[in-house]
DNA sequence: GGGCTTGCGCTTACACCGTAAGCTTGCTGC
DNA sequence: GCAGCAAGCTTACGGTGTAAGCGCAAGCCC
């Protein structure tokens, strides 16, 4: 049927608010988020950049929409496990999804109205630390810290000159001149003892922290 | 004599890189990062915003400048005490200066090209360790964990809906209903034993948080 | 002192951005 | 069959960063 073809071509290139999002997503994945402006996301849906407003308020409504996208890809803290493990998991996937969605990491605690998936995760977690004896107080005392610890770890990451031993001789350029003439001996001792060595990951860093952070709370909470 | 004022007059206008980073940081300051356009710029300081090019390459290396302005207002770690008041003092410090420039937060870790400031402040951080006895290794461990968190807690402070007790009642809107109807039992309960008291402020937890992991560092570093 | 260089401001122009306003088209319910 | 409406499109406006080139004044060399 003549009007069944065309509602299926109609189908397949109709827009929609969860179109939109992932579209947009994908697209500040792969060229950074400063590439991400209405026409070339657009473009990109075979569309006029005005017609995405169709199904999003502007822009700053569609990044709220794309934050909570990435909330929702986050693991919840799973049950049946002690707490310890539970925000171990828990903080474990939410690195692998900033790192995964990179421009999303100074958006996620940004936006004023917090979407569905945010609320939820929020939520999970308290219940996770509530459930397991945690006091108001110290949930919140726990919940702060790791969250700090985990945005900022990340960010720091994400953004590090040198994060793998290569990128350290791309980098340096003029820096490594004044390396060489000893006027920052601590920095230059640290590059060459551990960012240059073959191996070498900053990221291998995360786990340390947070098994570190894990141990006071552990110790807080138990005292 | 004429040409002496109009010397003067020419001096009090002359641009220069330091007046121009000033100008952009009080701009971005007190008007928000988004805010600050080279023409805005330029209106500032009473100039056209293509003379700003002539003591700046482009908006980036403008940033970096800022960042590193930024940097050197920050506190260096104290000599003369033992490590743990040190890096608690730069933490408290590294704070204050990010809450004067909020626009700052996910700048000062993401430009590729660190300033003399920033490189200096590293050192000394690292150098302060150090000397304290760190081994290169934990000296690395202890900066990423502080760091991570520092920055953290802050850019989730500051993009946080409610930070002050007024503020929960601002955000809320349909959330709050949300909240009635027992949908995030956790959060309600959050908001109401702790956000929605008199006298809140999220910003206490800062160092409860930093002497817990101080505590951490202490440990794993005398082990 | 006269001419030349050079520094630093200005003007103009371009490509891009978010989005307001209004037009068009084709489906849907009566 | 037609009214109403949803969801595309076109046009336009005021903003952005910045390339290119102009012009004037100060400083320097002969």
């Amino acid at each position: 049927m003549a009007t069944q073809a065309k509602r299926a071509a109609k189908r397949r290139a109709a827009l929609s608010r969860e179109r939109i999002l992932r579209a947009a997503i994908s697209l500040a994945d792969r060229g950074g988020f400063e590439s991400l402006s209405m026409r070339k996301l657009g473009d990109k849906l075979g569309v006029e950049a005005m017609s995405l407003y169709n199904h999003v308020r502007n822009k700053e409504d569609m990044l709220d929409g794309m934050v909570d996208v990435v909330f929702s890809e986050i693991d919840l803290p799973p049950g049946g496990v002690d707490w310890r493990s539970a925000m171990r998991q828990r903080a474990i996937s939410v690195r692998q999804v900033l790192t995964r969605h990179p421009w999303a990491n100074g958006l996620m605690e940004s936006r004023t109205t917090p979407g569905a998936a945010n609320l939820r995760h929020h939520d999970a977690v308290l219940g996770s630390l509530r459930s397991a004896g945690f006091s108001v107080d110290m949930a919140a005392h726990a919940y702060s810290i790791l969250d700090g610890y985990i945005y900022g770890f990340t960010l720091t990451e994400l953004t590090l000159p040198f994060r793998k031993p290569g990128d350290v001789a791309r980098v340096a350029g003029n820096i490594m001149e004044r390396f060489r003439a000893g006027e920052y001996p601590h920095l230059a001792e640290m590059a060459v003892d551990r960012a240059m060595k073959p191996g070498y990951d900053y990221g291998d860093e995360f786990e340390y922290g947070l098994d570190l952070i894990l141990d006071g709370i552990e110790r807080a909470y138990a005292h």
